[in-house]
DNA sequence: TCCGAGATTCACT
DNA sequence: GTGAATCTCGGAG
């Protein structure tokens, strides 16, 4: 059995979600346990508009970096051939996909970058959502740091899954995070500001490159591609 | 135990 | 537009 994940004090997250709401401006909140618990292609749907963040606590100052979530794609169960969820037993790396919604599953791209994914439906049936491209919203300083680039270009901090996981700092150790209480955190706006959602096929992938499982904010200028 | 493919990015032509 | 960097997992033997 792998040993679980950290997860924050009740008084950490509270003021954390304080700092977050006013660094973005408006009041973000937790969501509920079921609230990831719907099907995979209404979840990458659902997720554009909530925000991604990164707390770190690393040398006593509490700090948190993210963004707006505006691009996402679905990987569905064992129907999908695209997904790691495809073949038809269980492995080390696809047991995650048939826990609960709501955890983090992060994975190596071509040896040297990471993807994040989130883990959506319930404990049993497979399905998660690629983040694909977010809008900086926090911590842009220390993200551009992270990236080696200059705060000033704000577009290519986040535009691509394997940009994300190097402006935030993650990689495989935070697969099997708690998305509502731990270091990598998924907050939402009581209204989400995303105009019109665009779909189109997946993007890098081999098979199944017809499916419309990719879904973005229509023009928004953060996208991946 | 070995081999091949892969949900990417960046530099170079 | 093309190719290289680089590492993990799954499947075959």
């Amino acid at each position: 059995m792998e040993k679980s994940k950290p997860i924050l004090s009740q008084n950490d997250l509270k003021l954390i979600i304080q700092i977050a709401s006013d660094t973005i401006g408006k009041q973000l909140y937790i969501p509920s346990t079921e609230y990831f618990l719907d099907k995979t292609e209404k979840m990458a749907r659902r997720l554009l508009g909530s925000y991604l963040l990164r707390i770190d606590r690393s040398d006593k100052k509490l700090s948190i970096c993210g963004g707006k979530i505006v691009e996402t794609e679905a990987y569905l169960d064992k129907t999908d051939p695209a997904s790691h969820a495809a073949t038809a037993k269980i492995t080390t790396r696809n047991r995650i996909f048939y826990e609960n919604g709501g955890l983090s599953y992060v994975f190596h791209a071509r040896g040297i970058y990471y993807c994040f994914n989130v883990i959506v439906r319930p404990k049993g049936l497979a399905g998660c959502v690629l983040i694909r491209a977010l809008e900086p919203v926090a911590g842009i300083e220390l993200m551009a740091q992270r990236r080696g680039k200059s705060p000033k270009q704000l577009l290519d901090l986040c535009s691509g899954p394997g940009k994300i996981c190097q402006s935030l700092g993650i990689d495989v150790r935070y697969t099997g995070y708690d998305l509502r209480q731990s270091e990598l955190l998924i907050l939402n706006p009581k209204r989400k500001d995303i105009k019109s959602i665009a779909s189109g096929p997946r993007i890098g992938i081999a098979k199944a490159t017809d499916w419309k499982l990719r879904f973005w904010e229509k023009d928004s200028k953060y996208v991946s591609r």
